[in-house]
DNA sequence: AATTTTATTATGTCGTACATAATAAAGTAT
DNA sequence: ATACTTTATTATGTACGACATAATAAAATT
């Protein structure tokens, strides 16, 4: 008993399956410099001679790579390391109904964050078209009576474009991922404290101080306009 | 010829190879509310018989919702569904050196953005024990002269506890994800400005606006704080 | 009743075989 | 000789069957 005990103890850290470490060895290799993006890796059936498993354990690690966006396999050319497009994948355990409560509250102030903070990149790259775009959209801001359906695609269409001048890819679709999750937060009973109907600033105010204001100021609009959802965030 | 376009046309979005329906059939099991954490799913076999493939198939798309952290497997048990750690696996792909260039310049934005916008979680969550730690790690703020990794750490112990205070335990992850990222573009040559050696608002001078400031205080004194980094931003 | 031993069960690993798609090579027609 | 078509080749995709292993349940022993 004592030896099988001694016998675990020393395996220590060696508790992980095969798979998982050849998985970590082929994450070793890519991150290893020596390959840039487009560099093609080894056959399946070549890893499987050079590891020494099973060309089953090389798929099932290889599978993991590609599920996190590290490579991409085509037939015939084998598998080559691309840029992983780091919020792909994300996006399916990115659900309401399997999140717990906590983390649906954390990624619902991720959003408002985000949206406080991200005025500098704004300033830096807004274009005179963006302007003109945004007037569009608020032109037709619909009113607090009109349809819930109706009110939501409008703030996803405003917010949306904010993030697009932001000029950061990656923060947009990290902004797509957070949509669904923030809607159902801010739907289901999941926080206590009612959505307040006052008006703070619009769309349209934060245009205006988007053409005329600073950062600084937008900032400020911004926390002001979200100010309902932080509101139930903090009681 | 023409038959086989239209074949083609008409199987149109099928597209996507069995394992990736199977993916998404399990997926969508997952997802369908009936199902909460904890509960395991029917066995590989089974699901096999059910869905009409090998439990080879079967085995590469319960791979992937397992990469994905959707679920859990433990032998005999079966597959039980899990709360999925969201970044958990995104660790992986967030390495400097598969990331391309812009990406690698969003992701290093993205951290100046959540600093500059999680004022309001700060304090509101904030407590005594916080200031007097975040005055301990000030206390021995290093200058200048000294050497970059004990300046790296410091500024990895402060900010970290930025994101301890704020309570969200999910941008923490996430910050701890980008941190290398960010001190490798910054490090790197990929930014064509030099870092500033100009002295902005310091850390100690943070804590204080955190004690007796505001939300609006502070984001603009962080965003003075961060100027050397959002400087080599925007030329 | 508590502990140990044995059976059972479902995933983990392995090997083989064939299908399929992408590419390269060979062949054919103009 | 060039352009096109056809045929091989190659590596991944899919499938099946077999055994190993670990976790649990059932049985047996004390």
């Amino acid at each position: 008993m004592a030896v099988e005990l001694i016998q675990e103890k020393l395996k220590g850290i060696e508790t992980n399956s095969l798979v998982d470490r050849v998985e970590a060895r082929l994450v070793e290799l890519l991150q290893s410099r020596q390959l840039k993006v487009g560099d093609s890796i080894p056959k399946e059936i070549e890893l499987a001679e050079i590891i020494g498993v099973s060309r089953t354990v090389i798929r099932e690690a290889l599978l993991r790579l590609r599920t996190m966006g590290l490579i991409e396999s085509r037939k015939k050319k084998g598998a080559v390391i691309t840029s992983p497009d780091i919020f792909g994948n994300l996006s399916k355990s990115m659900n309401p109904y399997l999140l717990d409560d906590n983390t649906l509250r954390e990624v619902f102030e991720l959003r408002l964050v985000l949206e406080v903070g991200m005025a500098d990149l704004l300033y830096n790259r807004i274009q005179k078209k963006d302007i003109e775009e945004l007037r569009k959209i608020v032109q037709d801001e619909p009113t607090d009576a009109e349809n819930r359906i109706f009110n939501v695609n409008h703030e996803i269409a405003f917010h949306g474009k904010l993030y697009d001048i932001s000029g950061n890819e990656t923060m947009r679709k990290f902004q797509k991922m957070l949509l669904p999750v923030f809607e159902y937060v801010h739907e289901s009973g999941l926080l206590k404290k009612p959505a307040s109907r006052k008006k703070f600033i619009s769309h349209r105010g934060l245009v205006d101080i988007l053409e005329n204001g600073s950062p600084e100021m937008f900032r400020n609009a911004m926390r002001n306009h979200l100010d309902n959802h932080f509101a139930r965030l903090f009681e």
